[in-house]
DNA sequence: CCGTATCCTGTCGGATACTG
DNA sequence: CAGTATCCGACAGGATACGG
């Protein structure tokens, strides 16, 4: 992925925001932290509007960047279960920090 | 602009994501949080690669979303600085933590 | 069910030239 | 110095169809 927030530059807070910037990125998040563990079609349920391709690009993503995983159950058909890792959930404390200070500032609406 | 994180989706951390998110933003916050106020001229030689299009676009969004400010000197010829207002301060400490986790996984490399 | 492959369009953003 | 205006190519990402 191209460095969007600082155009490449070496600087750590820019390298997590690239990937925390991207399309649908935090939605997934969110979802994941909230509801837990969450099979691949629940998600695109949930995560409303996303195309099967932003999806999987999304989740391979966070899945290579050490913020999810993936478990697959190689039953017919086949079930797949994504989910934080610990990571991922070091992550989600901050991001509430910054939803506290987002809600003081644009107010507080809950994504259902 | 588009929301990108949450596509649209009225959650408060989308919505500061999705301004944090833009190409530079973090770059030039960064910039105005170490260096403190900074003339345009003096930013654009930091922000090393952007062009006039996109730091100004950056600019007058990040003024527009109360995170800095800008005080234009009538001199000839003119003087305009921006700096962080007392809200983009109060980002910055978050980022801050951001950074901290990020340096951990990410090692730790300062932008100069 | 959980994806991959392909096509196609809209927009982002760089380059360039020009002003008060 | 501090921008605005315009043009234009690249690519992100949606729609669609298909596969294990």
């Amino acid at each position: 992925m191209i460095a969007r927030s600082t155009k490449g530059n070496p600087c750590p807070v820019g390298i997590l925001m690239d990937i925390l910037s991207g399309p649908w990125t935090l939605y997934i998040l969110w979802i994941l932290s909230t509801a837990g563990p969450t099979r691949f079609g629940e998600l695109k349920r949930r995560v409303e509007g996303i195309s099967t391709k932003m999806l999987t690009e999304r989740l391979r993503m966070l899945e290579q960047e050490g913020m999810i995983f993936r478990h697959y159950e190689p039953t017919v058909p086949p079930q797949v279960t994504y989910g934080l890792t610990e990571r991922g959930q070091e992550l989600i404390v901050i991001l509430d920090q910054l939803n506290t200070l987002a809600e003081r500032w644009y107010g507080s609406s809950t994504p259902q």
